[in-house]
DNA sequence: CGTAATTATCGAACCGGTTCGATAAATGGT
DNA sequence: ACCATTTATCGAACCGGTTCGATAATTACG
């Protein structure tokens, strides 16, 4: 019912407390800086009047404001969605506004969206990487924002980073699976120019190591973080004559096309086949069978990202050293995985 | 690789070409107000020093921008992430940012988003609204900013709106069951202090009727769209001895609350009780069994609500009345529904 | 070719704050 | 009570554009 008192400004507010424009400015950003009486003087009028100082004003004289960015690289990923929905309510809870873009895994618009951040005064965001390459990188380094890397970690950044512990991840998998039973374990691995695919993979292979087993070349399959592609890939595993008799994906798209494929060449899961991922599905109780997999705690991770992103900007870390933290997945059991021998 | 040039301003491109600071802002706002020749010359001398105009201190003096604001209710449901990825790609494309907000349900949070887009500048914002009083609705009113509402309509408030058509879902939904001999059919509602609740009640009612049948209160439940109500209503529903055979479900929250309530019942679906219901569930195909269920177009509705406010902000709309667009749901058959006598 | 009507450019004021150096007021020490 | 500090307040300049009224340069035309 308030009504919109159209725009007072610090200049009213002086002249109706008696005061100079500069004082109102203190009495606001510096209220130790003001004794007592005109502080409440100044207070009292800005109320009364519905004043608050001007944000857009600010910012073009501090270069400063509160806004964060956050670049992601997929909203059609229900992850992207978690993501940025836990990291908004811990900003808009400090008092700090989002900027969200979607770079649709082009790196090209990363860089550009970077720019327009530059260009607002916006001096920190959260970002999910689009590329990994030099000039990508490079591009980065050289903005004058501070960024927490999520997700995929950029070596040559020096910057915070939130993620998975990925290797964690993929030995609870296996092992899982290998207590199981699983000797001939396949992976459709995700998207190898990025680190989390990269993680995944090397995480698999020393998991597997330490099983006494390894990961064979043919039982390897490329699937891109892409639905179409993990399909073809799981395909091409699954139809080999001595399949493997579990398949472990990278992230949750990869398992829905694994499983897709299964189901297409009648191949029932878990009884004929195992699968197993990294990452969750939404409502995953329901899909059938449910999903084996390494749940990341998406929750804690996007607000950590949101809070270290906020303590950078408030200068609390100035000189400290890039953090770099992995949360562990835990390991939640379905019925997308089963005894070997037919269970 | 540019190196970002540490912020060339209008005065210094307005001595390099020769010109005044105020011709500058003319070749950049009003190209057509400058000569030919002086206007290449700015724009090179510009170019050579990667001069941008500063979209702060534009703002400031011209109290407007270019970045829309998105006021989500809930971004754990899929549906948010996919709206706003669209709506942001849409707002991108034609140059515009996007500042978004989630108020996890709560009125109060929306108003504190509103004013802080008013003291931003930002004139226009999509909104899908939490709230419906009296009040709320009047305090939207009285705010200077230009709302194209989604999926809610609010009625008081003179706005364009996209929705979905929610009594054709309810139709489409009604006569597919009634085909498969389905009489008493049983619904699980969303939140009736909201438009969509009510039309989607609504319109089932006289769905039912047009068949010559009746929405009887007992086979009526209270979900909320919340999936934890929605569970707990349709108990109560599959409880009875005379159950109904066939479920309507507001959403597809509500929807998976009422899968969960027959599971545990240990109700069969489709052959004990067919589930229907609209809005869609991400990977529905993997969802067991897949959903029957009325899709709504997100993306088209996303990208016309982007662009109808986008048409606003650039005034070639500004006497028109408000624009409502209800778009079509198509009807997606899956195994929740089958004949009633058993198929 | 001279004057009227246009068109191009300029300088100053302004948007609404912040910040700095200077002045005024209050406090402290002896 | 007197001077040295410290603290409070002020005024002016500034952030980087836009906009308006005024002047200068063109063009139109009788």
């Amino acid at each position: 019912m308030a009504i919109i008192s159209s725009r007072a400004t610090a200049a009213d507010i002086a002249k109706s407390a008696g005061v100079a424009k500069s004082t109102v400015s203190l009495a606001f950003s510096a209220p130790e800086r003001v004794s007592a009486k005109t502080r409440e003087r100044i207070l009292n009028a800005a109320a009364a009047a519905g004043y608050t100082p001007n944000p857009v004003a600010q910012s073009l004289k501090t270069g400063r404001n509160n806004i964060v960015g956050i670049i992601l690289a997929d909203l059609t990923n229900p992850h992207g969605g978690a993501v940025l929905g836990q990291a908004q309510q811990t900003a808009n809870d400090i008092g700090y506004m989002v900027m969200t873009t979607t770079a649709s895994h082009d790196p090209k618009r990363d860089l550009e969206f970077v720019r327009k951040f530059e260009q607002l005064n916006i001096r920190a965001a959260i970002i999910m990487p689009s590329g990994s390459s030099d000039e990508y990188v490079g591009a980065l380094s050289a903005s004058s924002i501070r960024f927490v890397t999520y997700g995929h970690k950029l070596s040559g950044l020096a910057c915070d980073h939130v993620g998975l512990d990925n290797r964690m991840g993929m030995e609870l998998l296996v092992r899982h699976l290998v207590d199981l039973g699983h000797r001939r374990i396949g992976h459709v691995a995700g998207n190898l120019r990025q680190w989390s695919g990269t993680e995944r993979l090397d995480g698999l292979r020393e998991s597997l190591s330490d099983a006494g087993l390894a990961l064979e070349d043919k039982y390897l399959g490329f699937g891109e973080y892409d639905e179409e592609a993990s399909y073809r890939a799981a395909l091409k595993l699954l139809r080999k004559k001595d399949r493997p008799t579990a398949l472990i994906t990278a992230n949750n798209v990869t398992a829905i096309g694994a499983l897709r494929a299964a189901r297409d060449l009648k191949l029932r899961c878990p009884e004929d086949i195992s699968v197993a991922t990294i990452d969750e599905v939404p409502w995953s109780e329901l899909i059938s069978p449910t999903l084996t997999h390494a749940a990341q705690p998406i929750g804690d991770m996007a607000a950590c990202a949101a809070t270290w992103l906020i303590e950078r900007l408030e200068g609390q870390n100035k000189t400290e050293l890039p953090r770099f933290i992995e949360f562990p997945p835990k390991l939640i059991v379905g019925q997308s995985t089963a005894s070997v021998d037919g269970h």
